[in-house]
DNA sequence: AAGGATCCCAACCGCAGCACA
DNA sequence: GTGTGCTGCGGTTGGGATCCT
């Protein structure tokens, strides 16, 4: 006797959805909310798996999703956190307004992969594909991917490795993910499991961010400030420059200074 | 114009994790 | 501690769209 399944699949539909099945499955999560996927087909009245609702709202009918071509910061953001989280989509979903994890999948699978392929860069690793020709490899990857700490989740996601590239080239162009260079010896030189041997990178998401803006990149940089999560935008936490008089440029990578990543996102078990 | 190849993405599937009885 | 049900995640697939010859 194994598990039952998720839904009578004698009964319902599968493939693309209509217009009318998107109609009232809109209209049912508007008047009852998200949640009791497995009953609301019935209770919606559509001959659909609950998964399969789940899908459909989250993926493409969500009023918060943003639709359109990735942007080039979107691009460089996916490729980063990519390299320190892998596949875990849903994660750097999170750190992507408006962005759904499939998406980002789709997207990466389809784009981000061959660019990065093209570039001579491993997309598993992170890594150039021939070592032999690692000084020869584009310079704006080696800025953005290569330079800064590559955390490799290849093997699990408890036996992480942390490897400082190039101790020089950390600020390059990390301000937008908030990583910070020469000032913070103890990321900088790659120590931090060395410190932190317990630190387990898993990392967990909240539901996505309804009210969350989503026409920049900034505000995207912003969802990345644990002062600014914490509304704290007039603060000394906050470091992403959205308080009235900063001067602050950058913050720590993963939070360990400054707490870059969401509190609630971050568990360090 | 045709048809084969390739790309792209929505949707599906199976599994893991969690909550609860 | 164990079994069950539900939810969420990541990998994969199917088929429409587009490109190429």
């Amino acid at each position: 006797m194994g598990r039952s399944p998720c839904c009578e699949k004698a009964h319902t539909n599968k493939g693309a959805w209509t217009k009318e099945e998107d109609d009232r499955l809109i209209s049912y999560i508007h008047a009852h909310g998200e949640g009791s996927w497995r009953s609301l087909p019935k209770a919606a009245g559509l001959l659909r798996c609950g998964k399969s609702c789940r899908l459909r709202w989250i993926n493409y009918l969500r009023p918060d999703l943003k639709r359109g071509n990735f942007t080039q910061d979107e691009d460089e953001l996916i490729i980063k956190l990519h390299s320190l989280l892998g596949n875990k989509w849903s994660l750097i979903a999170g750190r992507l307004a408006g962005r759904t994890d499939n998406e980002i999948k789709n997207y990466w699978n389809t784009h981000i992969r061959r660019k990065l392929l093209n570039r001579g860069i491993d997309p598993a690793t992170h890594r150039p594909l021939n070592d032999a020709d690692n000084h020869v490899q584009d310079q704006e990857v080696q800025a953005s991917v290569a330079a800064t700490n590559t955390i490799s989740f290849a093997s699990s996601a408890s036996a992480a490795i942390v490897k400082q590239e190039q101790d020089t080239s950390i600020t390059s162009k990390s301000s937008m993910f908030g990583v910070v260079g020469e000032n913070n010896s103890e990321v900088g030189k790659g120590i931090l499991l060395e410190r932190c041997p317990d630190l387990n990178l898993e990392l967990t998401i909240s539901p996505p961010r309804l009210n969350e803006p989503d026409e920049s990149f900034k505000n995207i940089e912003r969802s990345l400030c644990f002062g600014c999560s914490l509304g704290l935008q007039n603060s000394n936490h906050c470091n992403c420059g959205n308080r009235n008089n900063s001067t602050a440029t950058s913050y720590d990578f993963l939070g360990l200074k400054t707490g870059v990543w969401d509190y609630r996102r971050l568990e360090m078990k």
